[in-house]
DNA sequence: ACCGGATTTGACCAACTGGTCAAACTCAAG
DNA sequence: CTTGAGTTTGACCAGTTGGTCAAATCCGGT
């Protein structure tokens, strides 16, 4: 266990890397799937070696989720309550969309964590996400009742939003099977 | 092992409540988090009991996909190419968010399956899924080149209906969070 | 060069998991 | 009731997995 007092070089180069080869390992293989050793393979570190720096496998997936949760909301945290409507609505597709094309990753992480239940991350979609989907789908309600906006059901838009621009990511391989090597 | 001749009253009843309950164990944990002894327990059958019926886990997974796979593509299956393409494509989303309503455990085994890289179910998509989807996506195109239906991508079409459709089946926990108790 | 804390590792363990097997039990047909 | 195939189970096994630990090694500051 290191001390607590400010990270070593070395502290903070292997957390890094534990943290980029845990996503990509729980990401592949969701949490039970994933293996310390498969990680620590990753990284370039001992089973041992990785264990010193986190205390356990749920320590290092809670660690990456809260690390990630943050960014993967930015789309929708930009939404501007004083931007014009239909422009806000379609530069956030287009961020969400952005986001799904560089971090298929961690689209994939969320995605599998959820699919099965999200034992490990309701705490999170209750309070963080709860929050701030109830705080945007109250300005998109807004927009709606001053007649700026087609009316339908905000936090459903979201929804169908949510599922399209992931899709890409998260069902990567059935799109790459389908589509043969065709260009985008 | 069972002889192969014409299954018993106990076989039958058996091998029904193994797949059952295989669904719903496969679904909620992936393959590699559900546990033979899960099932079996589900199943109400010890774990020697259960593989008395079925060589292997694996062997469970594949006969439970065999058995799906036809029914879940079914509802493209009947888009019919002499009908009128946008009713046809319309009463198709209505058959596929149906099937989403009433088997969200097979929409979660696909999409825990496919998240993965779809490991166990790659053949089963890159010849009955691939060319099903070949063959309705080129009766789509046939209707937006005849000008019957809105021109764009059949294939790119047909995974928007997905995953709009499968969304919340699929983050049915997710969606009940943020949408709290509201009625549908 | 030396020291003490930081880092790394090989050996090890207990729990779990997929799977086996022979023995026991059930059940339908004669 | 007997018989033999069909069914069930307790005991067991080998491989995997998350995690521990003491000993060894590395590293930065003096």
């Amino acid at each position: 266990m290191p001390k607590d007092r400010s990270p070593t070089r070395i502290q903070k180069k292997n957390r890094a890397a534990i943290l980029d080869a845990a996503l990509e390992v729980f990401s592949t293989h969701g949490f039970r799937g994933a293996t310390v050793d498969q990680i620590a393979g990753e990284a370039g570190l001992s089973k041992p070696n990785l264990l010193y720096y986190f205390p356990s496998k749920e320590a290092i997936f809670t660690a990456l989720l809260s690390e990630l949760l943050d960014t993967w909301l930015d789309p929708l945290r930009e939404l501007d309550p004083e931007g014009e409507p239909l422009e806000e609505m379609l530069a956030y597709v287009q961020r969400k969309l952005q986001m799904s094309q560089d971090f298929p990753r961690e689209s994939r992480l969320f995605a599998n964590e959820i699919v099965q239940g999200a034992p490990r991350m309701l705490e999170a979609l209750s309070t963080d996400l709860k929050q701030l989907v109830e705080e945007k789908a109250a300005v998109i309600q807004g927009w709606m009742d001053d007649g700026r906006l087609q009316p339908s059901h905000p936090k459903h838009l979201i929804f169908s939003i949510w599922s399209l621009t992931q899709h890409y990511a998260d069902f990567d391989v059935q799109v790459r099977t389908l589509m043969g090597e065709e260009d985008p």
